[in-house]
RNA sequence: GGCCCCAUCGUCCAAUGGUAAGGACACCGGCCUUUCACGCCGGCAAUACGGGUUCGAUCCCCGUUGGGGUCACCA
């Protein structure tokens, strides 16, 4: 049988390294085998699915060097790629559950489960999720319930008791009670199945022969074969990765760390390079080498050979890799059409300067004042974000609660940008000054500056994002507890 | 909290049932150099703990501890 892979990214946000992670591995192990790589969008969940996102994700897949043989962009024979494509076919399979008895119509509200919820929470019960009221209506009872309206589900039924083994190829065997699993949904009141109803029907009709994904999946592995089960279907063969981590190490995250795919291209780091380190991270050329290519990496990986340990994304030793490409794999000539490709072209160059313009006495005032668009980082001290009359630690609330007004932002702009800092300014009841004082300090580095809301927009949301982050920590960070209450008080 | 996964220097990755536990990043010295960087030389630094199995365990088993993940009409 044709080894094939797949990634399946949600467009819900930013082009995740973890993604990039998954990719490559997954490219890599299709190459191996002389199989194939499938691109397919998970865009079931409607409200924070964006064509925006879906769009990025494909864009920096691309630059980082990743390719796919089939996909929602170059179609192929197991279209179409695209989940909200392919409602008809869940439709058809959800039915066909039904049909046999393993799933069933529940018309439980979300208030209801939230009562059952939190009353299962302080019961202290093992499992905390659905009661299974509607397990038991009778097929007349359902079908009455749906003629007349009423709004509902579809829950696969887990069996009550008993233990579901399966197999990850690292890790061996895997056990899980299923009293431990609820009935979970695999179809929502808008009609959209969920993840682990499409996962399942997609992987089977697209003929994906390895699951390779993050680990973070494991403990829904047993809805899943219960599912191929359900349909009489052979399941794929199981490959959770470890997951990336923050220096801390928690699951990485774009609070601690950049996670965004755009954020190392704009920053300044080569595709390669990037792709080398996710390469090195749980695994290792036979020689111990530390750059290779992927095509080096084909011609010498297996998945056996991934180690479990969850590694530490750290930037210090990317950067050191980095600088390697740099300066052993290019020429003056070839660095210099690189710079050009990252920020040196006219384009870019015109729009920075569209910023600067009016500042300028000479031409080379130019230099000075736009070294803040050519940097990942700015030099930025606690002076430069100091606000009268204001206490360090409001300060840091105020640049969190302003970088998740600008993370909700669908389109980076300077008028955007302007009435998102509008807001959070009258939010805090400050004048617009006291917000964009700091923000001048974390953005540029510098009191001294072009204008804010123009710069920002030019500098764009990777980088503007990233400096917010790591001027709080430069104020000295915000604790877990005092997030939450922030983001209970100010985050919709 | 229940369940699941994991466990070698601060970090990434090696190693064998018998090693001085190796390399890389970071850090600290030194050399090179008009500076810095690169390069070179050197240094610091790890088998979480407790039981077994064994002539011998970092390696195999069990427990503890620690870390992580997961418990949605999100993926």
């Amino acid at each position: 049988m044709k080894v094939r892979t797949r990634l399946a990214p949600s467009p819900t946000g930013d082009p995740h390294v973890g993604t990039a992670y998954q990719a490559l591995f997954g490219f890599v192990w299709a190459r191996v085998n002389g199989g194939d790589f499938v691109l397919r969008i998970e865009d079931t969940d409607q409200d924070r699915s964006t064509d925006a996102s879906e769009l990025a994700i494909l864009e920096s897949l691309r630059w980082i060097g990743i390719t796919w043989d089939e996909g929602p962009d170059v179609g192929g024979p197991f279209g179409p790629y695209r989940q909200s494509d392919r409602l008809s076919i869940y439709r058809n399979h959800i039915d066909q559950l039904i049909k046999n008895g393993h799933a069933y119509p529940c018309f439980c509200s979300k208030e209801r489960l939230d009562e059952v919820r939190k009353k299962l929470i302080e019961e202290k019960a093992p499992n905390r999720g659905y009661d299974r009221r509607c397990r038991d209506l009778s097929p007349r009872e359902a079908a009455e319930k749906i003629a007349a309206g009423e709004t509902y589900v579809v829950r696969m039924k887990i069996p009550l008791e008993g233990e579901c083994v399966f197999h990850d190829l690292l890790r061996g065997e895997i056990r899980k009670d299923w009293a431990s699993i609820d009935d979970q949904v695999i179809m929502k009141a808008d009609g959209f199945p969920t993840y682990h109803l499409a996962v399942v029907v997609d992987d089977h009709l697209m003929e994906i022969t390895h699951i390779i994904r993050g680990e973070e999946w494991i403990n829904s592995v047993p809805k899943h074969v219960l599912l191929y089960e359900f349909f009489g279907w052979e399941p794929p063969l199981y490959c959770h990765l470890p997951l990336l981590r923050n220096p801390d190490k928690s699951k990485l995250s774009k609070r601690k760390n950049p996670t965004s795919i755009n954020y190392y291209r704009k920053a300044g780091y080569l595709p390669e390079a990037l792709l080398n380190y996710l390469g090195m991270m749980g695994w290792h050329m036979p020689d111990g080498s530390e750059k290779f290519s992927v095509p080096e990496m084909i011609k010498n990986f297996s998945l056996k050979d991934i180690s479990l340990g969850s590694p530490v994304f750290d930037r210090a030793k990317l950067r050191w890799l980095n600088s390697r490409y740099i300066r052993e794999d290019n020429s003056v000539a070839e660095l210099s059409e690189k710079l050009q490709e990252w920020a040196l072209n006219p384009e870019y160059i015109s729009r920075v300067s569209s910023v600067v313009a009016s500042r300028l006495e000479t031409l080379s005032d130019w230099g000075y004042f736009t070294a803040m668009f050519f940097s990942d980082s700015v030099p930025v001290t606690e002076e430069l974000l100091e606000v009268k009359d204001m206490e360090k630690s409001h300060v840091i609330e105020l640049l969190q609660v302003t970088l998740w007004k600008l993370e909700e932002l669908r389109e980076w702009n300077s008028p955007a940008i302007s009435s998102v800092l509008k807001e959070v300014s009258e939010l805090f009841e400050l004048k617009l000054k006291d917000l964009t004082s700091p923000l001048y300090g974390a953005i540029c580095g510098s009191k001294v500056a072009p204008p804010l809301f123009d710069s920002m927009e030019v500098l764009g949301s990777d980088l503007c994002r990233t400096r917010i982050t790591s001027a709080m920590g430069v104020l000295g960070g915000l604790s877990g507890k005092k997030l939450k209450k922030l983001e209970k008080k100010y985050r919709a």
